[in-house]
DNA sequence: GGTCATGTTGCGGTATGTGCAACGTCCGTT
DNA sequence: AACGGACGTTGCACATACCGCAACATGACC
């Protein structure tokens, strides 16, 4: 809608690929080195850039900034997360949580064998969203068109033998898992990793996060983790109350 | 120097103090709803921004991929990360990297005992640049200038009794960290943390990089910490000498 | 000292962003 | 049901602020 404010953003990923200089910029974008030059500087009083000695450009500080309080203002996030903590500690296992916005799916935290770390590391790669049971989760509840219209636009890549192969194979999974409320990943994205997740509903039912449980097949057959599964499920829900405002339920 | 974008750019803090509708947005901007409008447009356009149920804008999901890659473009961690946790291995205390940024200082890596870990929570918050010793070690390195205008405009928290209390004792502190290449920080931040951090430098001797050991002083007292500093500054050679372009040295 | 590559500056034309006012839409209220 | 208020949205005319150009620094390399 804006043309500056437009070429302006394009920059940015483009320089997350890498740092470049003005000119490389510069065609890249279109335009002329002049007008590459204003906008970076603007992007640089911002600390969205950072220019380095050899002058060339690369991501600046104030990212990280945003994204740590963007992180942090997720309410979510914050609801759920010691009953991650509680679920890993009982049954031992990776534990991820993720929400869906607009066409993707990150990672919102994640705890991992007696250590809770917000796994910073899964955030913003493209997450598998063909295959992995939290986005299968998300995307199973988006509206009827929505969600066909976002199946059809994806690609998917052959992980595994057992990745989601194409759209409609896709859709009858999504089909399958909003019909009985949990979904799974038994080797879809990595070979020797499975994975179960559950929804959490917001007061008027809608999902507005997944968490789930992930292991290596070697430590834990498919059926042991399915067999967490109620376990699994129980905590989704109990966040999910809390988040739809019943702060003090199970206490 | 292009106000479209500055006028963008500004909104982009502003939600991250949280979600506000778009009238909100106008009048922090002070300009008219419909260009605030168009400006939410085009950044939602790009994921900067996320619509709400609520139609509330919030930042969008998009800045955590930015972050993420900004992150892993850096080749001063990457290079940095196995010597940080071979030292994390000998020693067993949490340990740090940062950067120096047009006046921020960033952590970029963290280990922490036995269990490797890109601490991203750290990252973006506003570190304690007038105590930590990562940061004296970064600004000590700066130009005459730069390092006293930098001082001047800090505020200097009294986080305890032992923080610096003002820009002189600052500058001071900082001619003596540079003088004998090493800092500490001794409850400085938190009564009980210490603190020992050592410089990394590039090929041209300037200081790129910092790292340091950090220990609670009811686990190891000061002065063992202050044992490790040979270690510490073994290191921080070691991955300077790799980053200038002797990638098999002490192999 | 010359040449090349790259970054920077000043300037006029006009595309582009701006504010205004009218219109939709969704609430809650009577 | 009808009304009213609060917000978000749209179309438009004006002029601002952005754009590309071309000339000018700067620095590296030979």
């Amino acid at each position: 809608m804006s043309q500056t404010v437009d070429r302006a953003l394009t920059i940015l990923p483009l320089l997350a690929e890498g740092p470049a200089n003005l000119e490389q910029v510069a065609v890249r974008l279109g335009v002329h080195k002049s007008t590459a030059l204003r906008l970076l500087r603007t992007l640089h009083e911002h600390g969205m850039v950072y220019r380095q000695q050899d002058q060339r450009y690369r991501l600046g500080a104030r990212l990280f900034a945003l994204a740590q309080q963007a992180f942090e203002s997720l309410d979510v996030r914050e609801i759920a997360h010691p009953h991650l903590v509680a679920l890993n500690e009982r049954c031992g296992h990776t534990v991820h949580l993720a929400v869906y916005e607009d066409g993707e799916v990150v990672y919102i935290d994640k705890v991992d064998s007696r250590y809770p770390v917000r796994m910073y590391s899964r955030i913003g790669k493209p997450v598998a969203i063909t295959v992995a049971a939290v986005a299968k989760l998300l995307l199973a509840d988006l509206p009827e068109g929505e969600r066909r219209a976002l199946a059809e636009r994806l690609d998917y890549p052959a992980y595994t033998p057992r990745s989601t192969p194409n759209a409609p194979a896709f859709l009858r999974e999504l089909a399958v898992v909003r019909e009985r409320g949990w979904a799974a990943d038994f080797g879809g994205h990595e070979e020797s990793i499975n994975c179960v997740g559950a929804p959490i509903r917001g007061a008027d039912g809608r999902v507005v996060a997944a968490c789930s449980l992930s292991a290596p097949n070697v430590v834990v057959s498919s059926d042991e983790l399915l067999a967490l599964l109620p376990v699994l499920r129980a905590t989704a829900e109990t966040i999910g109350a809390e988040y739809s405002g019943k702060p003090l339920s199970a206490q």
